[in-house]
DNA sequence: ACAAAAGTGTTGTACGTACACCCATGA
DNA sequence: TCATGGGTGTACGTACAACACTTTTGT
């Protein structure tokens, strides 16, 4: 069990900042997004981690990881920190969602800058994180703030971006088989996808090199592919992307 | 020509709010485009107002209409105060582009979170408004801030959207011609488009409906469309839109 | 009659989908 | 040898691009 600093862990009423006076504060908080297979349907789901409140706004209820923008950091920046200190590890994409400000979304006013991000299963560390446990995205608790609103928006953002772009990559180790990149979309879409035509489809769309390495089952060994480097997870636009 | 608050118009250094002690301000600007007809080319072009700003931070520089955000009002109420501010009238379409923090992006930590909207032709007013001039989106000069980067990154997401949505009517009137419309996309994406099949794929898409009227020129008289209500100009997933 | 834009028809190509079929391995 | 998933072949339908062609107006 690892203790994370819970101040930064904790949007809502720290003791370093009070809501006494009439001041609008910026929050970060970041969607972190990755698969895993599920015990008994055996098959990829995508879950996601969660922070335990344990403080008054919404006390006991589960939400996003996040925290403060601090005065001399980015926006990536804080939403890299944020990510760091929940998971312990840097994602393999980070892309900002949107900016939530309604009046009334929380007591005080908070405008949350909210990230989302992928998540290699494998760079995942063992240990468990203190007040931090991994849900199901499909099946969510009550959650603080409007961050169910939020994680819904999310999902809709993931699930149309594996349409046009790699970003599915994003969930799995340098090496895999197309069966399990086919699950991952699988996963991503909720439906079953033909084998044959996914194949070909990804071998079209010069993302992937074959390796000359197999995974053995209790069947015909699967090729291992690796990704093209050099095609972007998803097309940003014009946007600076700072590492 | 029509004076307006100036205080909301320049986000910046402001008699009210000081930059003195260590604070994140929230500001909300917004990038408006509509069309206008180049009297050279008689080809339609895209334009946007810009606001010259007339205090410290690049004074004399032109920058996007915006201001601060109130404490009593949401992201959406800022941005539509703004630029009501800015053209006196409410646009076809609003959405929210993207929250800018770099920590060097002005003097004092502001984060700005920018919106994007489409206005017809026709709802602009005829007079001036004091300080407000409206350029060519292919020909801006060197903007304040990062407002230069934040435009370019407005124009991809419109050519984007453009290709997937029917917000290219967000730059129509009631009634049009096909011809018109084609015009709009000519416009944002920056090439022809062959009228015939330009004319077959937008009536299967099912957001025309044809009227009985028709306009008249020095050739065979055009028919007249309005847009199928029931369709949304953009699908904006399951954010909540508020009116 | 002619120009110019509206509107229709036709054809080829690319791509997604459905599905039959063969291949290679472990048990 | 059988089951299982890996991998290939093929046929069909839809969508889009290119472009020839007809229609209807103003001048």
């Amino acid at each position: 069990m690892v203790t994370m600093t819970q101040t930064t862990l904790i949007p809502g009423i720290t003791s370093a900042e009070t809501t006494t006076d009439d001041v609008t504060r910026v929050a970060v908080s970041t969607v972190i997004f990755t698969l895993r297979r599920d015990p008994v349907s055996d098959r990829a789901a995508i879950v996601l981690p969660l922070v335990r409140r344990t403080r008054d706004p919404h006390e006991g209820l589960w939400a996003l990881p996040g925290g403060w923008l601090d005065t001399s950091e980015s926006l990536d920046a804080a939403a890299s920190r944020t990510l760091a200190e929940t998971t312990g590890i840097a994602p393999s994409y980070l892309e900002q969602l949107y900016a939530f400000g309604a009046v009334d979304r929380s007591p005080g006013r908070v405008v949350s800058i909210v990230y989302w991000a992928l998540v290699r299963p494998d760079e995942i560390p063992d240990h468990d994180v203190e007040n931090v446990t991994w849900f199901e995205a499909a099946q969510l608790p009550l959650l603080a703030f409007d961050h169910n609103e939020i994680v819904e928006y999310a999902l809709w953002r993931l699930r149309n971006k594996v349409g046009y772009s790699r970003i599915a990559h994003g969930l799995l180790a340098d090496e895999f088989t197309l069966a399990e990149l086919r699950e991952v979309y699988e996963s991503i879409l909720g439906r079953r996808l033909d084998p044959a035509n996914f194949r070909r489809q990804v071998e079209n769309s010069g993302n992937l090199i074959p390796t000359d390495r197999f995974r053995t089952g209790s069947h015909r060994p699967a090729r291992l592919y690796r990704y093209n480097q050099d095609v972007e997870l998803a097309d940003r636009g014009p946007l600076v992307v700072r590492h």
